[in-house]
Formats: structure tokens, sequence, C-alpha cells
DNA sequence: ACGCACGGGACACCCCGTTCCT
DNA sequence: AGGAACGGGGTGTCCCGTGCGT
């Protein structure tokens, strides 16, 4: 653990919430350099592939944070429903807690670099996006394997609802500076997962 | 006299393509410069205040489009639960005719401008969120109020859990460039209101 | 004598007033706007060939008005050197009661257009200051030659002297807004004239 | 170390020439971007205050290589007629050597700031022409004091004089693209000296 | 005959992103 | 790792000239 990786740590910590704030196009170097307390020399010598390179690092630092929470949820103890709304109640913690200021890295970047741009980015949030969907459908087919889920909706189109949702709302969340939506999205979401996955 | 006129629609339809694809910050005035094939003299005689005047203009201008589709949805025939299935399925139809090209004006403002700013353009996201919100909420508490719909979940929830999901939705499917996740969001999304306020 | 030539006449006045105290570049059109109370619309309908077409006229208006002046003086009663004493009085008289304001239009059009530009208004100034200087040679060479003047200078340098020193006073003046050095000058040249021009 | 030093230099030089040759509004910053093989961020590194603070620097600087030749005339040895004579010469060599291409900044930034302006070149040039001024009053009455000269004209008179005529004939030499002019006047005003200072 | 709307073009200045030197 | 240096693009302003309307 050289002082050097130190210094590098810091930058992505400070860069991945300034990017995650005002996005790429919105947030400058100078921006990073106020945030890290460094100068340019210093953030290009740890990051030499400048601004974009520093942002692709700084984006997985972003995602990693939140995977932590997801990991504890989706390990929860119980069966696959108890599991779901561990799920949701952790998407829903993106108002009491927020793993990065600024909203879901992923969902910024996928609504920024909709077009245009290098395609890095984009293509980073598009595998998480994949996993996180993973994540749910994977849960709802071993439940309906398992026969703790009934075999209704298909898992691919609950775990795509169940980001819809969770994602929207951290949307609202931000735009209405109100954690509301994303307690009343989870409430609901978790009263159609009861609906239309209990078994009968 | 009129030759203005003309001109400011056209520059401020292109600017809203501009913006909704690109984001403010990473829209420039050369891009609306090759968009509208207008020079900086033309389109500032016509937006004195600028790019951000120019914004706050074109995102009203983009919201109208949407709400026209809106409007036509919310005056279907039917009961409550058909005019909120007409809701969800003019959201999905973003996936197939978009009326701006880019994503949902409003989430995509949403997201770029949670922080910072002069806070016009989070403003008049914000307004016009709460509009949407309010076309739900009111036409489940008619339903509710007629006993069209089951007194069960609150209005209020109902409308930001379905703008939550259907937002998240567009949004999905901009990453995916693929349609179906506003199909299976909107499959679900109906499935659930059926789940929870069909009169019993 | 039409309404319209009473407006270009107005224009030409001013324009020579604002292009003499602001310089060709240093004026634009909407210093004229100002200067005549016109728009555009109503310049352009007079002077098509816009602000240079308005410049060549209004130098040589104000040249017109300085000829005036050294018409009244190479016309004076006396013999040769006589009038040369009453013609740099003219050109003193520039202090206290200028032609044009700005100082002398021949020479502010050679030092501004001495590089580039089209020519013309370079072309103007050469062909008045050689009608200037001619007008001192021919007034020496006839004194010479009718024996009122001494043969020693050549005519020629008496006449670019003459001139270089009255429109450098000119410069002066106007950069000292003090009409001393006009005054000293003038002195100076007259017994400069005696000294060397007063026949033995 | 030295590098950004040098590289001030250079833009000094050039800007020197380009607001020399073409004035001050008449030139651009893109003309001296294209002078100086640099780019406006360059140039605004060096000289933050923008084109005017550029153009009093780069004033100075023209003005600085005009002294040069002065110096070196007024310490002419001889008495002082001779040392007048010396320094007639050396405006003469604005012909035939110019410190500076375009003409004298001096009487360039006279005529061109005349009237408006911000008014640091104007009284840049204003203080110099008392310098130069000052230079021949004193060298005339030394030479009074010491008997060397007659004490008929006034110093000033003598040195306003000297220098109109000089700067005047500067003009023309421009105007006309011949050394001619300055050739004459230098002829003539060495004469004038000649009769009207040397001791009886 | 003149005002005004319109729009192309250039211009000044600023700041961003990057490199180089220390 | 700091800081100077600089290329490049971006924004907003103003200018010049045209053409329509009155």
């Amino acid at each position: 653990v050289a002082r050097g990786d130190v210094t590098r740590e810091h930058i992505l910590r400070q860069a991945a919430s300034v990017f995650n704030r005002l996005g790429y196009a919105g947030a400058s170097v100078s921006d990073l350099e106020t945030a890290t307390g460094l100068r340019t020399g210093g953030i290009y010598r740890h990051f030499p592939g400048g601004k974009e390179a520093l942002a692709v690092e700084a984006f997985r630092w972003a995602v990693d944070r939140v995977d932590e929470r997801l990991a504890a949820a989706v390990g929860a103890p119980g069966d696959a429903m108890a599991r779901l709304h561990a799920l949701v109640d952790t998407w829903a913690d993106y108002g009491a807690s927020p793993p990065m200021p600024g909203g879901c890295p992923v969902m910024n970047a996928a609504i920024e670099h909709d077009a245009g741009g290098s395609g890095a980015l984009r293509r980073q949030a598009l595998d998480t996006m994949d996993r996180w969907r993973a994540l749910v459908r994977d849960l709802v087919a071993a439940g309906q394997a398992r026969g703790e889920l009934s075999a209704g909706p298909s898992p691919d189109a609950v775990a795509t609802t169940l980001l819809a949702t969770m994602e929207g709302a951290i949307m609202l969340a931000g735009l209405y500076r109100d954690h509301a939506p994303l307690t009343h999205a989870a409430e609901q979401t978790k009263a159609y997962l009861d609906a239309t996955l209990s078994p009968t």
C-alpha cells in the first residue's frame, strides 16, 4: 500500500462523487482539482488517460459501492420472496443512505451516454444493468423452480420491471429531494410481487 | 413578420432534439448551429438569453409534444381502469414512436440538473412531473370515488409507482436500444394495477 | 433640391465627422445611425455601397471643407511671401476653428490606411496631398520666377516641409488638446520661409 | 523558466508590428494569432488583460525601439547644433531603416486615439511625445546657455516645430511610400536651425 | 424614403483538457 | 506532484448588409 495508491484511491472516490453529481460533460477537470485538492499534474500522473479514463474507473468504483449493498441483500436468509423484498428494500435505501451521492451511477450514465461519446461508459452501464437484472431474474427463476414462487410471470419481465421501478423511483426521489417516492415504489413493488408471484 | 416566428419554431424543434439527446452540458451552441442550419447570430437574435434560455424554452416545447400524447390517452373512453391502461400504453409507445428522440425530457432534465445549475430546468422538470403524477392520481381517486376501483392503495402511491416504472423502463429501453423493457414494464404494470385496484 | 438630397447631405456631413474622429475601422454603422438619426435602411438607400462607399464620399466631403479655406488663402492679395504666410495661417487656424473635427482628414486617412484595405481611401488621401503640395510648390515657383522669392530652396522641398510641419502640428495639437503647437509651428515656419526665401 | 518570457517577448514584438501597421481598431486578435503563431489561449495566458493590455505593452515596446535610436543621436559628439542635426537625421532614418514598420507609433496612437477609448494609449503617446520634446528643448536651452546657439527662438517652439516637421514627414513618406519627404524635411529643418539658431 | 426584422459572419474573451518542465 | 504553457473549442456580442413593410 504505497502512498501513490492512497492518492489514487482518494482521486477515484472524489471523482466518482463529482461525476455522479455533475455528469461527465458537466464535470470539469477543475472540479476534480478542487474536489481532490490536487493539481492536474498529480491527477494525470495517476490517470494518464485523462478525463475519460478517470471517469471510466470512477464509474466502476461507484458501481462497486452499490454492489456491496446488493451482495448483502441477495445473501439474506429466507425464501425467494424474502430475498426479493430485501433487494427492493436495498434500493429503497437509496433515499435514506445513498451509497453514492447524485443518484444511481448506472442510470445517470445510461441517460447521459445514450447517444454519441466513446461508448465506454455506456457499455459499462449496460453490463452492470445486465448483472443486476440477472441477479433478480435468477432469484425469481430459482424460486419458481423450487416452488416458492408461482410460475406466472416470466423472471425476465419481473426483473426488468423491478429495476425500472426502483431506478425510476431513485430519479423521482432526486427530483423531489424527498424519500417518499422510494418508499411508495418499494411498498407497491412488494405488493406487486406478492400479488403476482405468491404461490397459489 | 411570420418569417421570424417560423425560424424561431424551427430553432426550438431542433434545439429540443439536440438537448434531449446530448444533454444541456453536452450540447454546444455549435451543435445547435449544425442542427438548425443557422449561425449564432441568427440563433441569439431569437433567444437573447443564450443557451440557457433556449434550453428552457426547448424543454417546454419537448414537454408539449409528450403532453399531446398523454391528453389523447387520458381522454380515452371507458372506465378508470381502461384509462389507466391507456396511459401505460402511451408511455410504452415511447419505444415504438417516441414523441422526442433521446428519451423522456423530464427524466433527462431531472438526472442532469439534480445538482447545481440555475435551477430553472430542474424547476420545470419538477412541475411537469407533478402534473403527470396528478393526472394519474386524479384518475385513480376518481375511479375509487366512483367505485370503479378498489379503495386499497393510495392514489398518490399508485401514481408515483406507475411513473417511476414507466420512466425507468424508458431509461432501460434507451440503454438497451430495445423496446422490450417498455413492453415488459407495461405488461407488468397493468397486471399490478389489475391485482391491486380491481374492485372486489 | 429634393428631400432625398437633403438627407444625403446630412448623412455625409455627419459621417465625415464620425469617420474623421473615430477612424474608418473604429467607426461602426451604428455610430453613423446615432449621428444621423437614421437607421441602416435609410443610410443604405442613399449609399448602396455600404460603409466603404460612404467613407469615400464622406472623405471627399471633408476635404472639400478644408479646400474652401485654402482657396481663400491662396487667393489672398499680396506677393508670394504674403500668400505663403496666409496659407500657413490657414493651417494654423485648425486649432481655433477646425474645418473638420478630429484633425486633418488627409493625415488621418494616410495614417490609418498606410497598409492593407481596399486602397480607395489611401488613393484619395494621396491625390489630395498632391494637390496641396502643388498649391504651395506652384506658389513658390511663381514667386521665384517673378523674383519675389530667392531661388535657393527647391519649391518641392519647401512645399513638402511646409505641409509636413503643419500636418505634424495638427497632430500635436490634437494630442495635447492645445493650440500652442500650431501657433509655434506657424511662427517658426514663417521664420523659416523668411530666412530662406526672402530675396537678397 | 525562460520559456514563457521568450514567448511573451515574441508576442510583444509581433503585436507591436501588427498594431503599428493596422491600428488598434483595425487589428484583430486573429491577426495577432497569425502573426505570433499562437492561439488565443496562449496569448491570453501572457496578457490576461486582453487586446487592450497587449496593445499598451506593445506600444511601450515599440517606443523603446525608437528610443534606442534617439539615445544614440543625443549622445553624439559635437556642439549643440551638431547634436540637433544628428537628431534630425535620426528621424530621417525612418525612411531608410524604420525602427518600427507602419510609421511612428506615437503619431499613429495620437491620430487613432484622439477621441474616445480608455485613454491609456493616448496617455502613453502624450507622455512619450513630451519626453521627446523635452529632449530637443533641453538641447536647445543648454546650447543657448552655453552660447553655442543664438538666444532668439524659444527652445519650446523649436522643439515643437522640429518634432511636428519630422513626424509630418514620416506620415508623408508612408503615404507616398517614398523616402523623399523625409530627406527634404530633414534638409530644410537643418537649414531652418542654422538660419535661426546659429550664433551671430 | 425610411424603419425594422432578420441573419451571416467575425470577434473578444474565457475556460477546458493536456503536456511539459521542474 | 505543482505549475507554467498552450491548443482548442465554446459562448455571447456586435457589426454589416439585405429585404420587407410602410
